[in-house]
DNA sequence: GATGAACTGGTACGAACGTACGAATGGGAC
DNA sequence: GTCCCATTCGTACGTTCGTACCAGTTCATC
């Protein structure tokens, strides 16, 4: 549906995927403003025409762009999950990896992402798409926090997300070095990871005695 | 510079102020793309021309409006640092007023103060528009912070922000309610102070002892 | 209230846009 | 090999865009 293209030649697809990639490129440039169907096929290098053969309507177009980028995105973190390790990982080792996905291909893409995930779901046919790729941050982290020992907790890789979401968005306002923020970053996963070792109880009491001390 | 307008009469500004929150109305709902002079003009119930008259371009017109809204948000942060509380406010007072900032407008803002924060950030000339808010953001956490007596830590008031960030951004996936994500938010920066007031010592004990408890 | 600058708003123009069309091309099935 | 249909791509149409223009109106200053 969509597009009046079948497809059933492979160069076709291959044509496809490069006007789609096109259009990932100007959007990150330009935002959605710099997608039209002329830009998109001179940043391919294909005639003019043939975005319209491949895409029913521009909106379609930029749709398409933006779910396939997202789904590539949530494939990537999807395979990370599967990755070995040795035996023995740290915590450190674990939050430098993590850390990685949003942020070690520089504050370019870190913000291209951003800003493609924030346009994504702000479109209804991309939400399934959007969520999906948020899941499988969480999965990544998940199983992250799995090798280390921790006890399963939906909670805890649920706010080691928002922690590393939250960097990657802090960091676009570039007054942050690369080195302080990847700190940051390590230094809070490893608190949050130690405050659910240590339980709420412990978490409670310390808490108690910061307000006592102020008093 | 930029405009030709000079802005002398009252309502003069008023109008031009109109046409900036126009074009907010219409990023908010389309993107960049949405913001056209006719559109902004219809918008905001003016003649078309008008847009032309206050701003030289129409990147112009996106960027200071853009920078207009951060600059008000900014400007909102700020005076919410000013906000006097009654002596004894607990974590989680303050974590539930921190949280209202980013997301008691409900997530519809939320995901627009994102977009424009990042399309902002992505602009040369409104880098620092974006920098302030930033720190804006930094010192009312900061703040909060020092209210519950907590010791000075640019460190943690940072975890704190990408915290609340990154949950603003996890929440535009749709797919978490929106008590859930509060309840996330205010546990895990009690589990920030917690491990902060309980010192790194403790938290690489902890740590330690998850490793240990792995083998 | 007169005067000049600031502002208003209708209209116009070239450029770029989204989209449609059709002739030329090329590959796959028989 | 030949036939058919997917694909290619130059071209064209109507629309909307950014921007400019200018006659008319309003306001601040005197």
């Amino acid at each position: 549906m969509g597009s009046k293209a079948q497809l059933t030649q492979n160069r076709s697809r291959v044509r496809r995927d490069e006007l789609l990639a096109a259009a990932i490129e100007l959007f990150a440039e330009g935002g959605s403003r710099a997608i039209t169907h002329r830009a998109v096929a001179a940043r391919a290098g294909l005639p003019p025409a043939s975005t319209t053969y491949y895409f029913e309507t521009i909106d379609d177009m930029i749709r398409e762009a933006l779910g396939a980028h997202v789904d590539q995105w949530t494939a990537d973190l999807t395979s990370l999950t599967q990755v070995e390790f040795e035996a023995d990982v740290s915590i450190d080792d674990a939050a430098a990896f993590v850390t990685a996905v949003f942020a070690a291909r520089g504050p370019d893409v870190a913000a291209l992402e951003l800003s493609i995930f924030l346009a994504a779901a702000r479109v209804p046919e991309l939400q399934d798409t959007a969520a999906k790729a948020m899941q499988a941050l969480e999965s990544l982290v998940g199983s992250m926090l799995a090798r280390v020992g921790a006890t399963d907790s939906a909670h805890l890789a649920a706010a080691i997300v928002a922690l590393i979401a939250g960097t990657a968005l802090r960091r676009q306002s570039g007054q942050y070095s690369e080195q302080s923020e990847a700190l940051l970053l390590t230094s809070a996963i490893r608190d949050l990871v130690a405050a659910h070792v240590l339980g709420p109880d412990t978490v409670d009491h310390a808490l108690a005695e910061l307000r006592k001390a102020k008093a």
